[in-house]
DNA sequence: TGTAATTCTTGATTTCAATCAATGTTTTTG
DNA sequence: CAAAAACATTGATTGAAATCAAGAATTACA
């Protein structure tokens, strides 16, 4: 059900092709559009004065949004880039917005994705909350075993909020 | 408009007082309840093999609910505890349900309420990946200054993943 | 209200991850 | 394809927060 309505709104949705390294998205612009990945593979961060945090990967498949600005419409905080090359549909928020009005499936399936979302973010919430950078790495492998497949070290050591380094040993230890 | 659409649901909720330390929700338990707070607070946490982790707190004139069991009926990982006294109403999923289907502002509504929890969230996330303990002290108190008259510091300092000892040098570093 | 229990603070020490540094490996690109 | 650049690994050292240990302050409750 979920599926063949997002194929519904899939289908006059813009087509976006980012080379690797291109931002999607920059700290301080107002983007209200979501983002549908045909292939590649996105990281979203935010620039502090002292280093990048990374907050979320984006793979194929899945949907990508900077979000509090696609929800409150206020400029971004967070950068969107391309990990490799990568294709995207971009449906905008008036575009969702008027799926929602049209269709109250629409608005279920909202409700759903966010719900899912709230979840999600609460695993990651525990994830980062866990002290042994052993942990915290197995505890992401288990849920997305193919991260390493999919996203360069260097990224995934910011999302676990450890050095390069760091997890370059912990790897080890962990065969 | 919100508020006088969740004063409707309250009218027939459940009153619940809880003494200092009691448990809303165990761990293992299915709870699908969403608890509204008269007065009091509460803490939300994770019991690990080694530690406790602190999730969220609940204060006056807010909802709280331990979400992945309420959202999707599975044991809820997290306790539910009173930090003092605390006087709540209950709401049911099956009452807010009906009240969804009854009407669809209340879908709206939960949406509304879904998407504000979403972007807190990732608030919360960016503090956790921030790596200086001074730091995360600060974040938290712009957005929440009243945190030492609501809540013991011993889960505040679990709140920002700390020992209670570095918690209370780095209130002194920061006057 | 006074005593016990809990929580908070402060100091000394230890520990584990960050940093620094060098080398090896993979990827990019001209 | 070769050279350069970026990234990953490994080792040595440092540093900041955890731990350990008392004592002070606050809170609970009999």
């Amino acid at each position: 059900m979920e599926d063949t309505l997002l194929r519904e709104l899939l289908i006059d949705s813009r087509i976006l092709t980012l080379p690797k390294n291109e931002f999607l998205v920059k700290e301080g612009v107002v983007d209200q559009q979501i983002y549908y990945i045909e292939s590649g593979a996105v990281r979203v961060f935010l620039q502090t004065e002292f280093e990048e945090l990374t907050i979320r990967f984006g793979y194929k498949d899945s949907f990508i949004t900077s979000l509090s600005s696609f929800v409150n419409g206020t400029p971004s905080e967070f950068y969107i880039q391309a990990i490799r090359g990568t294709q995207l549909r971009a449906i905008s928020k008036q575009q969702f917005q008027a799926a929602i009005d049209a269709d109250i499936r629409y608005l279920q399936l909202y409700n759903a994705i966010l719900e899912g979302l709230v979840i999600q973010q609460l695993e990651r919430e525990v994830d980062l909350l866990t002290a042994s950078p052993t942990e915290r790495l197995q505890r992401v492998l288990k849920r997305s075993p193919q991260l390493f497949q999919e996203i360069p070290s260097k990224y995934i050591a910011s999302y676990l909020r450890m050095t390069p380094e760091t997890l370059s040993r912990v790897r080890k230890m962990n065969d």
